[in-house]
Formats: structure tokens, C-alpha cells, sequence
DNA sequence: GACGCGCTGATTGTTGACAATAACCAGAAA
DNA sequence: TTTCTGGTTATTGTCAACAATCAGCGCGTC
């Protein structure tokens, strides 16, 4: 276990550029994880006053944070009357899922022709932990999601594009995570996910670059179906 | 030429969302058509002093402005040393080529599921519009960068997915207009691009999806390709 | 009773002044 | 000459007060 955490520690570790130092940057920082961790539920209305005051500084600051937040699709801004915490409808759900499968599995085809063999043993360790937990526990859904959202992250990080990794992470996980809720779980569906997972691996492994877009791409596209399938 | 006119527009005017207010709102738009338009070059400095005379403002909606063009990506803002216009490096431009083509490709694959009748015409009339222009200038490549942006404007709203057409007008077209001189035009590339534009416009005629994300997607990857022959 | 009107309260948008940080430059020591 | 050091200055980051806008509500009229 814990030369696998070495392993993968290199995985999911992320740069943290040059230690915020602005309060609109940890502001911004602040809010986002409040937001995706649920704190602040989707339709909250977050008032600026309210909002300046909780984190201790002035609402100039503040406003920058929020448009910031605006920009990645967290929070709406209707001018004049304040921002919301963001409302997925189903149909932008799908939409969401939509990109998100054309896109990773473009991040899989880069990592197949880029990742390097330690790289590939990292990853397999990565998924060999998530296993032992998620058969731990058997049902609670929460280490699968944990686990789930650890490999798409270092997916998108071992396609070795910057672009596109950047764009995964900041604007489509952080809404995925918010919304996790609401993509039904069918009975074997983490089982299901997880043997994916797996044989992306093993893809990725013989670098197999076709094949792991494909397999990604259906991967995403079955979690969208099944959320079409909610009506 | 009129009833074309008439059938083009609405392939291509935009919501323009509520009567923008604010004067951060406003100056963001004008900023950023500065930058687009290379008024502003690329590695320009924006000193805040000097951008909120110039555009009458003070410094606070202008900061405000700042911060939602960083989401963007057509500024790089570094703490405590100001913003400067982005300036993409030729990986960064691959990069950005990569994200596009698989994403109009998408962007192509819906349109021919969900064009209608009107729109498929309207589409083939913007063509022969853009093809008339081009005919009587060849050599300007203005007209036909023009024209092609057009296009690609048309098949991102085409594919009825807001956060697809989202994503492609706001975050990748400007860059890709940013750095359009960058991308170098060998003589017979206007020509062949015009035809990949048509076989693509006949393709969703037929609503045949699959070809068309198909050409689309080598459509990109074709210039993504003389990019990366520019070493 | 329903509709329109103006008032009031709260919240957002904006401003100019203040504090803090980092780049710049001059000068002295090695 | 090079390099380190210290002050200087311009620029960014922050704040609290002011102005503008919108929502809600009571009143009067039809």
C-alpha cells in the first residue's frame, strides 16, 4: 500500500501555482469547494454582504471571485440581482456528459501515445487502491465516486496537454462532482465502472490509443445514457 | 444574394443576453474585441490605470473585467505584476487545434441529428455566399478566414447544444482568431478548405453523422497538421 | 376586487483613497 | 566589471462610503 501511494501520488498531485496570495484568489478557492462539496446547494443565493463578511474581507475582492466563478460555470449572474449557486436542468446534464465523452476520450487517446511506463504502473496502482476500498465497502458510493473522480482527474492529466487538462478539471469535474447526485446508480453500475476503468488501464498499458478512446468515450457515454434513461 | 442574406442571418446572430449594463460587462466586451481584433497584441502589458481612463471607468469594474477575460484565457494575469494579452506558444497552438477538432467534430455529429430542412439550406446558401466572395478575390485570405469563421459559427449553434456552442464561441474561437496569422497559409489551402466546408455542408444534407464529424474533425486536424510542419 | 402608481428598503454597482507588494535603479563593495 | 544592497516609485490589492437599480408593499383609483 504505500509504494503504491508513492506511485500515485505523482498522479494527482497538482502544481498549486505560485501559493495564492490575493484574497479574491482564496476567496475564489474558498467558494468553489463550498460549493462542490454541497455547502452551498445548488439555487443558493449567495449575497455579497453575507458573503464578505463570512470570509473576512471586502466585497471588492469578493466581486472578483464571484465573476471568476461565473466564468467556470459554478454561479449565475443576472445583473442588478445577485448570484446564484448554478441549477443544472437534465438536458444540460446531458449536454455535460456529451463533451465530456468526446473529450476524454481524447485525453485517453493522448495518454496512450505519451504515458510512460512507470506513468502506466502508477496508474494501475492508483486502481488497485481504489479496489481494495471500494471492496471494503461494498455499496456506500462514496469512495467509488472518490475513486472514480481520482482516475478521470489523472487521466486527464497524463494527456500530457495542458489545454485539455485544464479544461477537464476546472470546468467540467468540478460541475460533474456538484451533480453526481443525480446520475442514478443502478444496482452493478460501480461494478460496471469499475471493470471499465480497468480495461482502460490495460489499454492505456499497450498503448493502444484507438482502443482506449473507444473504451473511454462508451465509458462516459453509459452514464449518460443511463441519465437519459431518468427522463 | 437578399433572400440568402435573409437565410443566413439566423445562422448567425447571437442572443446578445438582456441589454448588457454594467460597465464591467460592457468594458469586458470591448477589451476583449480589442485583443481579438489585435489591437491589443499579444505579451501586451494592461495597466489598470491606463485601460480605466481609456475606456472611463474606474478601477474596480475594470479589475472585474479582468478576472472574467483570465477565464477566457486571452489574458495571463500574474499576482502583484499585473495582466498581459496571452501568447500562445506553437505547442499551446496544437494543443488548442487537438481540443477543436475533436469537439466540432462532436459539434458536426449533433447538427446532423437535429438540422432541420431550413436550416440545411440556409447553411448551403452561407456557403455559396462565402464561395462568391472568395471567387471574386482570390489571394485575400481575410474574406476567406472570415467567411470560414462564419462557418464554424453556423455548426457550433447547429449542434443545439448551448454549453457545446459555449464553449467552442467563447473559449476557442477567439483564441483561434488571436493566432489565425500564425497558421500558415500554403497556396492551395483556402481552396481545399472551402471544399472540406462543402462535402461537410453535403454531409449533414443527408444527415449522415458519422461522415460528418468524420470530415470535420480532418478538416481541423489538417491544419492542425501544417501547424506542426511549421516546427 | 383588480389594477396601476409611487414610496421604501435592501442589494448591487461604482468610485476614490489607502495599504502593500514588487520591480527598478543607483551606489558601494568585492 | 560584477554583484549585492538599499531606497524609491510605480502599480497592484484592498477598503469603506456613495450612487443606482430592483423588489416588495401599501395606497389610491377605476
Amino acid at each position: 500500500m504505500v509504494p503504491d501511494d508513492r506511485l500515485t501520488a505523482a498522479l494527482l498531485t497538482q502544481p498549486q501555482a505560485t501559493e495564492h496570495k490575493t484574497h479574491a484568489d482564496r476567496v475564489f478557492e474558498e467558494i468553489e469547494r463550498a460549493i462542490v462539496t454541497g455547502q452551498f446547494a445548488p439555487e443558493t443565493r449567495l449575497g455579497e454582504e453575507t458573503l464578505a463578511e463570512r470570509f473576512g474581507v471586502s466585497r471588492g475582492p469578493l466581486r472578483e471571485a464571484l465573476r471568476q466563478l461565473e466564468g467556470r460555470g459554478l454561479v449565475v449572474r443576472l445583473p442588478h440581482a445577485g448570484v446564484r449557486v448554478v441549477s443544472l436542468g437534465h438536458a444540460d446534464l446531458i449536454e455535460l456528459y456529451e463533451v465530456r465523452a468526446n473529450l476524454e476520450g481524447l485525453a485517453c487517446r493522448l495518454a496512450a501515445q505519451r504515458i510512460s511506463d512507470s506513468e502506466a504502473t502508477a496508474l494501475e496502482a492508483l486502481l488497485r487502491q481504489h479496489g481494495d476500498e471500494e471492496g471494503v465497502r461494498t455499496g456506500t458510493a462514496y469512495f467509488q465516486e472518490h475513486g472514480s473522480f481520482d482516475f478521470h482527474f489523472a487521466i486527464a492529466r497524463l494527456s500530457k496537454s495542458r489545454r485539455l487538462e485544464k479544461l477537464l478539471c476546472d470546468d467540467l469535474y468540478s460541475l460533474t462532482r456538484l451533480f453526481r447526485f443525480r446520475t442514478g446508480h443502478k444496482p452493478g453500475r460501480p461494478r460496471q465502472a469499475y471493470d471499465d476503468h480497468l480495461r482502460i488501464c490495460e489499454a492505456l498499458g499497450r498503448r493502444d490509443a484507438e482502443l482506449a478512446e473507444l473504451l473511454m468515450r462508451r465509458h462516459i457515454e453509459a452514464a449518460c445514457k443511463e441519465l437519459q434513461a431518468m427522463t
